[in-house]
DNA sequence: TGTACATCAGTGAACGCGCGTTCACTGATGTAC
DNA sequence: TGTACATCAGTGAACGCGCGTTCACTGATGTAC
Protein backbone atom coordinates (compact mmCIF):
# COMPACT_ATOMS: atom_id res chain seq x y z
CA UNK A 1 0.00 0.00 0.00
CA UNK A 2 1.35 3.07 -0.79
CA UNK A 3 1.38 5.95 2.11
CA UNK A 4 -1.32 9.09 1.52
CA UNK A 5 -0.17 12.33 2.09
CA UNK A 6 0.70 13.66 5.39
CA UNK A 7 2.11 11.98 8.24
CA UNK A 8 0.24 8.87 9.42
CA UNK A 9 0.55 6.53 12.49
CA UNK A 10 3.60 5.01 11.53
CA UNK A 11 3.33 1.51 9.58
CA UNK A 12 5.05 -1.15 12.04
CA UNK A 13 5.10 -4.07 9.75
CA UNK A 14 4.59 -5.18 6.42
CA UNK A 15 0.72 -4.16 6.04
CA UNK A 16 0.21 -2.03 8.45
CA UNK A 17 -2.28 -3.07 10.29
CA UNK A 18 -3.42 -5.77 8.88
CA UNK A 19 -5.44 -7.39 11.89
CA UNK A 20 -7.59 -4.45 11.67
CA UNK A 21 -7.95 -4.52 8.59
CA UNK A 22 -9.07 -8.42 8.15
CA UNK A 23 -11.77 -7.39 10.81
CA UNK A 24 -13.16 -4.32 8.61
CA UNK A 25 -13.26 -6.59 5.70
CA UNK A 26 -14.94 -9.81 8.05
CA UNK A 27 -17.25 -7.21 9.25
CA UNK A 28 -18.33 -5.94 5.74
CA UNK A 29 -18.73 -9.66 4.29
CA UNK A 30 -20.97 -10.01 6.97
CA UNK A 31 -23.22 -7.20 6.67
CA UNK A 32 -23.83 -7.97 3.38
CA UNK A 33 -23.52 -12.03 3.19
CA UNK A 34 -25.12 -12.71 6.37
CA UNK A 35 -22.47 -15.73 8.86
CA UNK A 36 -23.78 -18.23 6.67
CA UNK A 37 -21.63 -16.76 3.32
CA UNK A 38 -18.55 -15.38 5.35
CA UNK A 39 -15.29 -17.16 4.02
CA UNK A 40 -12.05 -16.68 5.54
CA UNK A 41 -10.36 -16.59 1.88
CA UNK A 42 -12.90 -13.89 1.05
CA UNK A 43 -11.70 -11.68 3.79
CA UNK A 44 -7.80 -11.86 3.21
CA UNK A 45 -8.62 -11.39 -0.68
CA UNK A 46 -10.46 -8.23 0.06
CA UNK A 47 -7.72 -7.25 2.95
CA UNK A 48 -5.59 -8.25 -0.33
CA UNK A 49 -3.00 -10.81 1.50
CA UNK A 50 -2.81 -14.78 0.92
CA UNK A 51 -5.22 -16.53 2.61
CA UNK A 52 -2.31 -17.94 4.82
CA UNK A 53 -2.19 -14.80 6.22
CA UNK A 54 -5.40 -14.28 8.71
CA UNK A 55 -4.15 -17.65 10.90
CA UNK A 56 -0.79 -15.16 12.11
CA UNK A 57 -3.55 -12.79 13.55
CA UNK A 58 -6.38 -15.30 14.79
CA UNK A 59 -5.51 -19.09 14.35
CA UNK A 60 -8.78 -19.74 12.28
CA UNK A 61 -12.01 -18.59 11.64
CA UNK A 62 -13.93 -19.27 14.83
CA UNK A 63 -10.84 -17.24 16.45
CA UNK A 64 -12.01 -14.23 14.14
CA UNK A 65 -15.45 -14.71 14.62
CA UNK A 66 -15.08 -14.55 18.65
CA UNK A 67 -13.37 -11.09 18.33
CA UNK A 68 -15.77 -9.86 16.25
CA UNK A 69 -18.46 -11.12 18.19
CA UNK A 70 -16.67 -9.70 21.76
CA UNK A 71 -15.64 -6.44 20.10
CA UNK A 72 -19.32 -6.56 19.34
CA UNK A 73 -20.37 -7.02 22.93
CA UNK A 74 -17.83 -4.37 24.14
CA UNK A 75 -18.85 -1.54 21.02
CA UNK A 76 -22.69 -2.18 22.43
CA UNK A 77 -21.91 -1.73 26.14
CA UNK A 78 -20.23 1.50 25.03
CA UNK A 79 -22.88 2.92 23.21
CA UNK A 80 -25.81 2.14 25.35
CA UNK A 81 -23.84 3.32 28.20
CA UNK A 82 -22.66 6.67 26.42
CA UNK A 83 -26.25 7.24 25.25
CA UNK A 84 -27.90 6.80 28.80
CA UNK A 85 -25.09 9.45 30.08
CA UNK A 86 -26.35 11.75 27.78
CA UNK A 87 -29.68 11.82 28.00
CA UNK A 88 -31.79 14.43 29.88
CA UNK A 89 -30.91 11.58 32.99
CA UNK A 90 -34.58 10.49 33.95
CA UNK A 91 -34.60 6.36 34.30
CA UNK A 92 -37.41 6.60 31.32
CA UNK A 93 -34.81 8.50 29.08
CA UNK A 94 -31.71 6.58 29.87
CA UNK A 95 -34.23 3.24 28.82
CA UNK A 96 -35.49 4.95 25.85
CA UNK A 97 -31.39 5.84 25.30
CA UNK A 98 -30.33 2.64 25.73
CA UNK A 99 -33.17 1.15 23.61
CA UNK A 100 -32.17 3.62 20.50
CA UNK A 101 -28.33 2.79 21.32
CA UNK A 102 -29.23 -1.40 20.55
CA UNK A 103 -31.21 -0.44 17.39
CA UNK A 104 -28.39 2.22 16.26
CA UNK A 105 -25.37 -0.05 16.56
CA UNK A 106 -27.57 -3.27 15.46
CA UNK A 107 -28.28 -1.19 12.30
CA UNK A 108 -25.04 0.63 11.83
CA UNK A 109 -23.00 -2.27 12.52
CA UNK A 110 -25.14 -4.98 10.72
CA UNK A 111 -22.08 -7.46 10.15
CA UNK A 112 -21.26 -7.59 13.64
CA UNK A 113 -24.56 -7.51 15.03
CA UNK A 114 -25.24 -10.63 12.85
CA UNK A 115 -22.44 -12.77 14.16
CA UNK A 116 -22.46 -11.22 18.09
CA UNK A 117 -26.39 -12.59 18.55
CA UNK A 118 -26.82 -14.73 15.47
CA UNK A 119 -27.17 -18.53 15.99
CA UNK A 120 -23.80 -19.41 18.11
CA UNK A 121 -20.54 -21.38 15.79
CA UNK A 122 -18.50 -19.98 18.28
CA UNK A 123 -16.17 -21.17 20.80
CA UNK A 124 -18.17 -21.56 23.82
CA UNK A 125 -15.04 -21.38 26.17
CA UNK A 126 -14.22 -18.12 25.26
CA UNK A 127 -14.22 -16.31 28.45
CA UNK A 128 -13.06 -12.91 26.94
CA UNK A 129 -16.38 -13.07 25.37
CA UNK A 130 -18.59 -14.88 28.01
CA UNK A 131 -17.63 -11.71 29.93
CA UNK A 132 -18.38 -9.18 27.13
CA UNK A 133 -21.94 -10.56 27.35
CA UNK A 134 -22.14 -11.14 30.52
CA UNK A 135 -20.80 -7.39 30.79
CA UNK A 136 -23.71 -6.23 27.89
CA UNK A 137 -26.67 -7.74 29.39
CA UNK A 138 -25.94 -6.26 32.77
CA UNK A 139 -25.98 -2.83 31.56
CA UNK A 140 -29.46 -3.06 29.95
CA UNK A 141 -30.72 -5.37 33.38
CA UNK A 142 -29.52 -2.08 35.40
CA UNK A 143 -30.82 0.48 32.65
CA UNK A 144 -34.18 -1.37 33.06
CA UNK A 145 -34.45 -2.33 36.73
CA UNK A 146 -34.37 1.42 37.72
CA UNK A 147 -36.59 2.52 35.16
CA UNK A 148 -39.73 0.34 36.28
CA UNK A 149 -41.23 -0.92 39.49
CA UNK A 150 -42.22 -4.55 37.60
CA UNK A 151 -40.15 -7.84 37.87
CA UNK A 152 -36.43 -6.50 36.53
CA UNK A 153 -36.21 -10.03 34.41
CA UNK A 154 -39.68 -9.58 32.73
CA UNK A 155 -39.03 -5.93 32.02
CA UNK A 156 -35.77 -6.84 30.95
CA UNK A 157 -36.64 -9.22 28.07
CA UNK A 158 -39.46 -7.41 27.26
CA UNK A 159 -37.06 -4.36 26.15
CA UNK A 160 -34.44 -6.89 24.34
CA UNK A 161 -36.88 -9.02 22.55
CA UNK A 162 -38.42 -5.85 21.04
CA UNK A 163 -35.36 -4.20 20.28
CA UNK A 164 -34.25 -7.04 18.79
CA UNK A 165 -36.85 -8.07 16.84
CA UNK A 166 -37.24 -5.35 15.21
CA UNK A 167 -33.32 -4.95 14.45
CA UNK A 168 -33.93 -8.31 13.19
CA UNK A 169 -37.09 -8.22 11.11
CA UNK A 170 -35.70 -4.88 9.55
CA UNK A 171 -32.53 -6.12 8.68
CA UNK A 172 -33.78 -9.54 7.28
CA UNK A 173 -35.98 -7.00 5.07
CA UNK A 174 -39.03 -8.09 6.73
CA UNK A 175 -40.77 -4.71 6.67
CA UNK A 176 -44.19 -4.47 5.06
CA UNK A 177 -44.79 -1.02 7.28
CA UNK A 178 -42.46 -0.04 4.86
CA UNK A 179 -44.13 -1.40 1.55
CA UNK A 180 -43.23 0.35 -1.23
CA UNK A 181 -41.13 3.16 -0.17
CA UNK A 182 -37.64 2.63 -0.57
CA UNK A 183 -35.50 1.57 2.85
CA UNK A 184 -35.58 5.62 4.07
CA UNK A 185 -33.45 5.69 8.05
CA UNK A 186 -36.37 8.43 8.81
CA UNK A 187 -39.46 5.69 8.26
CA UNK A 188 -37.19 3.12 10.56
CA UNK A 189 -36.41 5.89 13.40
CA UNK A 190 -39.48 6.99 13.40
CA UNK A 191 -40.90 3.19 14.02
CA UNK A 192 -38.22 2.59 16.56
CA UNK A 193 -39.38 5.48 18.48
CA UNK A 194 -43.11 4.77 18.06
CA UNK A 195 -41.88 1.41 19.82
CA UNK A 196 -39.64 2.29 22.41
CA UNK A 197 -42.60 4.87 23.37
CA UNK A 198 -45.18 1.84 23.84
CA UNK A 199 -42.53 0.04 25.74
CA UNK A 200 -41.42 2.67 28.38
CA UNK A 201 -45.55 2.53 28.94
CA UNK A 202 -46.32 -0.81 29.22
CA UNK A 203 -43.26 -0.51 32.06
CA UNK A 204 -44.40 2.30 33.63
CA UNK B 1 -38.24 -49.09 2.12
CA UNK B 2 -39.60 -52.89 3.47
CA UNK B 3 -43.52 -52.13 4.52
CA UNK B 4 -44.49 -52.12 7.99
CA UNK B 5 -47.19 -54.31 9.25
CA UNK B 6 -50.53 -52.90 8.29
CA UNK B 7 -52.27 -51.41 5.58
CA UNK B 8 -50.47 -48.04 4.58
CA UNK B 9 -51.29 -45.27 2.34
CA UNK B 10 -50.03 -46.91 -1.21
CA UNK B 11 -46.25 -45.95 -1.82
CA UNK B 12 -47.42 -44.61 -5.23
CA UNK B 13 -43.76 -44.70 -6.85
CA UNK B 14 -40.54 -46.03 -5.61
CA UNK B 15 -39.79 -44.26 -3.01
CA UNK B 16 -43.10 -43.43 -1.45
CA UNK B 17 -43.06 -40.23 -0.83
CA UNK B 18 -39.61 -38.42 -0.97
CA UNK B 19 -40.70 -35.36 -1.60
CA UNK B 20 -42.15 -35.28 1.73
CA UNK B 21 -39.20 -37.14 3.54
CA UNK B 22 -36.64 -34.51 1.93
CA UNK B 23 -38.98 -31.51 3.47
CA UNK B 24 -38.48 -33.28 6.61
CA UNK B 25 -34.93 -33.89 6.32
CA UNK B 26 -34.68 -30.32 5.38
CA UNK B 27 -36.43 -29.03 8.53
CA UNK B 28 -34.57 -31.36 10.56
CA UNK B 29 -31.04 -30.17 8.85
CA UNK B 30 -31.86 -27.02 9.19
CA UNK B 31 -33.40 -26.74 13.10
CA UNK B 32 -29.62 -28.45 13.89
CA UNK B 33 -27.39 -26.20 11.80
CA UNK B 34 -29.30 -23.01 10.46
CA UNK B 35 -29.51 -21.93 6.72
CA UNK B 36 -25.64 -21.51 6.66
CA UNK B 37 -25.23 -25.00 7.75
CA UNK B 38 -27.57 -26.88 4.85
CA UNK B 39 -27.00 -28.71 2.27
CA UNK B 40 -29.08 -30.53 -0.34
CA UNK B 41 -26.26 -33.18 -0.27
CA UNK B 42 -27.54 -34.00 3.35
CA UNK B 43 -30.77 -33.47 2.75
CA UNK B 44 -30.37 -36.20 0.27
CA UNK B 45 -28.57 -38.67 2.74
CA UNK B 46 -31.06 -38.54 5.52
CA UNK B 47 -33.58 -39.07 3.00
CA UNK B 48 -31.78 -42.33 1.57
CA UNK B 49 -31.54 -40.94 -1.53
CA UNK B 50 -28.42 -40.03 -4.30
CA UNK B 51 -27.56 -36.52 -4.36
CA UNK B 52 -29.14 -36.25 -7.83
CA UNK B 53 -32.80 -37.02 -6.38
CA UNK B 54 -33.95 -33.88 -4.89
CA UNK B 55 -33.81 -31.77 -8.42
CA UNK B 56 -36.47 -33.69 -9.33
CA UNK B 57 -38.97 -32.54 -6.97
CA UNK B 58 -37.30 -29.11 -6.73
CA UNK B 59 -34.96 -28.27 -8.82
CA UNK B 60 -32.19 -26.66 -6.73
CA UNK B 61 -31.31 -25.54 -3.32
CA UNK B 62 -33.75 -22.64 -3.73
CA UNK B 63 -36.50 -24.52 -4.53
CA UNK B 64 -36.77 -26.83 -1.94
CA UNK B 65 -36.04 -23.12 0.41
CA UNK B 66 -38.22 -21.26 -1.04
CA UNK B 67 -41.45 -24.25 -0.52
CA UNK B 68 -40.26 -24.73 3.01
CA UNK B 69 -40.30 -20.62 3.46
CA UNK B 70 -43.65 -21.00 2.17
CA UNK B 71 -44.89 -23.71 3.96
CA UNK B 72 -43.54 -21.87 7.04
CA UNK B 73 -45.92 -19.03 6.24
CA UNK B 74 -48.78 -20.87 5.51
CA UNK B 75 -48.80 -23.33 8.71
CA UNK B 76 -47.93 -20.00 10.99
CA UNK B 77 -51.28 -18.50 9.10
CA UNK B 78 -53.11 -21.71 10.05
CA UNK B 79 -51.69 -21.96 13.61
CA UNK B 80 -52.60 -18.13 14.40
CA UNK B 81 -56.53 -17.87 13.09
CA UNK B 82 -56.93 -22.14 14.73
CA UNK B 83 -55.71 -20.06 18.31
CA UNK B 84 -57.25 -16.96 18.04
CA UNK B 85 -60.71 -18.65 17.08
CA UNK B 86 -60.40 -21.11 19.78
CA UNK B 87 -59.79 -17.91 22.33
CA UNK B 88 -62.73 -16.72 24.37
CA UNK B 89 -62.94 -14.35 21.53
CA UNK B 90 -62.57 -11.52 22.99
CA UNK B 91 -60.24 -9.12 21.45
CA UNK B 92 -57.19 -8.81 23.45
CA UNK B 93 -57.55 -12.27 23.83
CA UNK B 94 -57.13 -12.95 20.66
CA UNK B 95 -54.06 -11.06 20.48
CA UNK B 96 -52.53 -12.96 23.07
CA UNK B 97 -53.55 -15.91 21.24
CA UNK B 98 -51.41 -15.35 18.11
CA UNK B 99 -49.09 -13.94 19.67
CA UNK B 100 -48.13 -17.40 21.43
CA UNK B 101 -49.42 -19.09 18.50
CA UNK B 102 -45.93 -17.38 16.72
CA UNK B 103 -43.66 -18.29 19.53
CA UNK B 104 -45.44 -21.73 19.87
CA UNK B 105 -44.69 -22.13 15.98
CA UNK B 106 -41.13 -20.83 16.06
CA UNK B 107 -39.95 -22.84 18.84
CA UNK B 108 -41.35 -26.55 17.91
CA UNK B 109 -40.60 -26.21 14.50
CA UNK B 110 -37.37 -23.84 14.70
CA UNK B 111 -36.02 -24.87 11.22
CA UNK B 112 -39.04 -23.70 9.35
CA UNK B 113 -38.52 -20.54 11.34
CA UNK B 114 -35.04 -19.79 10.15
CA UNK B 115 -35.78 -20.36 6.57
CA UNK B 116 -39.16 -18.18 6.83
CA UNK B 117 -37.70 -15.65 8.53
CA UNK B 118 -34.03 -15.34 8.15
CA UNK B 119 -31.98 -13.68 6.08
CA UNK B 120 -33.62 -13.92 2.36
CA UNK B 121 -31.69 -16.47 -0.09
CA UNK B 122 -35.08 -17.45 -1.43
CA UNK B 123 -36.41 -16.45 -5.56
CA UNK B 124 -37.65 -12.76 -4.63
CA UNK B 125 -40.27 -13.75 -7.62
CA UNK B 126 -42.00 -16.90 -5.85
CA UNK B 127 -45.40 -15.48 -6.01
CA UNK B 128 -46.56 -18.17 -3.93
CA UNK B 129 -44.15 -17.29 -1.06
CA UNK B 130 -44.86 -13.44 -1.47
CA UNK B 131 -48.44 -14.40 -1.42
CA UNK B 132 -48.16 -16.66 1.63
CA UNK B 133 -46.11 -13.65 3.21
CA UNK B 134 -48.44 -11.39 2.92
CA UNK B 135 -51.80 -13.31 4.10
CA UNK B 136 -49.50 -14.17 7.22
CA UNK B 137 -49.27 -10.59 7.90
CA UNK B 138 -52.56 -9.36 7.25
CA UNK B 139 -53.91 -11.85 9.99
CA UNK B 140 -51.08 -9.90 12.26
CA UNK B 141 -52.48 -6.85 11.28
CA UNK B 142 -56.09 -7.47 11.35
CA UNK B 143 -55.69 -9.24 14.98
CA UNK B 144 -53.80 -6.19 16.34
CA UNK B 145 -55.86 -3.45 14.88
CA UNK B 146 -59.24 -4.84 16.29
CA UNK B 147 -57.88 -5.11 19.76
CA UNK B 148 -56.07 -1.77 20.11
CA UNK B 149 -57.00 1.40 19.40
CA UNK B 150 -53.68 3.35 18.74
CA UNK B 151 -51.77 3.11 15.15
CA UNK B 152 -52.40 -0.22 13.83
CA UNK B 153 -48.93 -0.39 12.11
CA UNK B 154 -46.98 0.56 14.92
CA UNK B 155 -48.74 -1.68 17.11
CA UNK B 156 -49.09 -4.39 14.82
CA UNK B 157 -44.54 -3.70 14.72
CA UNK B 158 -44.76 -3.64 18.23
CA UNK B 159 -46.22 -7.25 18.93
CA UNK B 160 -44.55 -8.93 15.88
CA UNK B 161 -41.06 -7.01 17.19
CA UNK B 162 -41.81 -8.71 20.55
CA UNK B 163 -42.29 -12.08 19.77
CA UNK B 164 -40.34 -12.51 17.06
CA UNK B 165 -37.32 -11.14 19.35
CA UNK B 166 -38.29 -13.17 22.13
CA UNK B 167 -37.49 -16.71 19.94
CA UNK B 168 -34.93 -15.08 18.34
CA UNK B 169 -33.19 -15.12 21.35
CA UNK B 170 -34.21 -18.06 22.56
CA UNK B 171 -33.56 -20.48 19.57
CA UNK B 172 -29.82 -18.65 19.63
CA UNK B 173 -29.39 -19.47 23.04
CA UNK B 174 -29.06 -15.68 24.10
CA UNK B 175 -31.71 -16.57 27.28
CA UNK B 176 -29.60 -15.58 30.29
CA UNK B 177 -32.89 -14.98 32.15
CA UNK B 178 -32.27 -18.86 32.43
CA UNK B 179 -29.00 -18.64 34.11
CA UNK B 180 -27.96 -22.41 34.43
CA UNK B 181 -31.32 -23.88 34.87
CA UNK B 182 -31.67 -26.53 31.98
CA UNK B 183 -33.49 -24.96 28.82
CA UNK B 184 -37.11 -25.87 30.13
CA UNK B 185 -40.03 -25.35 28.27
CA UNK B 186 -41.93 -24.33 31.26
CA UNK B 187 -39.45 -20.90 32.11
CA UNK B 188 -39.64 -20.02 28.17
CA UNK B 189 -43.45 -20.22 28.55
CA UNK B 190 -43.71 -18.47 31.70
CA UNK B 191 -41.17 -15.27 30.16
CA UNK B 192 -43.79 -15.53 27.02
CA UNK B 193 -46.94 -15.46 28.97
CA UNK B 194 -45.46 -12.10 30.66
CA UNK B 195 -44.28 -10.49 27.60
CA UNK B 196 -47.89 -10.98 26.43
CA UNK B 197 -49.37 -9.54 29.13
CA UNK B 198 -47.01 -6.61 29.26
CA UNK B 199 -48.30 -5.98 25.34
CA UNK B 200 -51.34 -5.89 25.89
CA UNK B 201 -51.14 -3.59 28.43
CA UNK B 202 -49.16 -1.31 26.47
CA UNK B 203 -51.61 -1.50 23.67
CA UNK B 204 -54.66 -1.06 25.59
C1' DT C 1 27.89 2.00 15.31
C1' DG C 2 27.99 -2.42 13.35
C1' DT C 3 26.87 -7.17 13.07
C1' DA C 4 24.87 -11.60 13.96
C1' DC C 5 20.90 -13.65 15.05
C1' DA C 6 16.03 -14.28 16.55
C1' DT C 7 11.51 -13.12 15.74
C1' DC C 8 7.66 -12.32 13.22
C1' DA C 9 4.36 -11.10 9.17
C1' DG C 10 3.13 -12.56 5.07
C1' DT C 11 3.73 -15.77 0.64
C1' DG C 12 2.15 -19.05 -2.56
C1' DA C 13 1.57 -23.64 -3.60
C1' DA C 14 -0.56 -27.60 -2.11
C1' DC C 15 -3.68 -30.88 0.50
C1' DG C 16 -8.06 -33.11 0.95
C1' DC C 17 -12.92 -32.16 1.33
C1' DG C 18 -17.78 -31.50 0.54
C1' DC C 19 -20.51 -28.90 -2.18
C1' DG C 20 -24.43 -28.10 -6.17
C1' DT C 21 -25.42 -29.60 -10.36
C1' DT C 22 -25.23 -32.28 -14.75
C1' DC C 23 -25.49 -36.43 -17.36
C1' DA C 24 -26.57 -40.64 -19.51
C1' DC C 25 -28.68 -44.39 -17.55
C1' DT C 26 -32.08 -47.85 -15.49
C1' DG C 27 -36.06 -49.73 -14.17
C1' DA C 28 -40.69 -49.17 -12.46
C1' DT C 29 -45.23 -47.24 -13.43
C1' DG C 30 -48.90 -45.57 -16.34
C1' DT C 31 -51.42 -45.52 -20.82
C1' DA C 32 -53.08 -46.09 -25.65
C1' DC C 33 -54.73 -49.33 -28.54
C1' DT D 1 -56.13 -59.09 -21.76
C1' DG D 2 -51.91 -58.23 -23.84
C1' DT D 3 -48.43 -55.43 -25.74
C1' DA D 4 -45.80 -51.49 -27.17
C1' DC D 5 -44.47 -47.30 -25.78
C1' DA D 6 -44.14 -42.98 -23.02
C1' DT D 7 -43.37 -41.09 -18.75
C1' DC D 8 -41.26 -40.49 -14.60
C1' DA D 9 -38.42 -41.35 -10.15
C1' DG D 10 -34.22 -42.32 -8.79
C1' DT D 11 -29.01 -43.88 -9.74
C1' DG D 12 -24.20 -43.24 -9.53
C1' DA D 13 -20.35 -41.34 -11.52
C1' DA D 14 -18.43 -37.20 -12.82
C1' DC D 15 -17.60 -32.08 -13.35
C1' DG D 16 -15.55 -27.93 -11.64
C1' DC D 17 -15.41 -25.01 -7.63
C1' DG D 18 -14.20 -22.67 -3.43
C1' DC D 19 -13.31 -23.76 0.99
C1' DG D 20 -10.05 -24.00 5.62
C1' DT D 21 -5.83 -25.18 6.78
C1' DT D 22 -0.90 -26.68 6.43
C1' DC D 23 3.77 -26.12 4.97
C1' DA D 24 8.29 -24.72 3.93
C1' DC D 25 9.72 -20.40 2.63
C1' DT D 26 11.14 -15.33 2.37
C1' DG D 27 12.22 -11.08 3.74
C1' DA D 28 11.56 -7.28 6.93
C1' DT D 29 11.94 -5.83 11.71
C1' DG D 30 13.74 -5.97 16.36
C1' DT D 31 17.51 -7.00 19.65
C1' DA D 32 21.81 -8.50 22.10
C1' DC D 33 26.34 -7.57 22.29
Amino acid sequence: MAQHSGRQAPAPYHHGDLRRSLLNAAEAILAEKGVGGFTLRECARRAGVSPAAPSHHFGNVKGLLSVIATDGYNALSAAMVSAADASDGSSNERLRAIGRAYIGQALHFPGRFRVTFGQNTLDDYDADLHQAASNCFQILVDTVTSATHRNAMESTMMVWSLVHGFVSLVLDRHTPFMDGCAPQAEVIDQMAEALMEQCTRALA
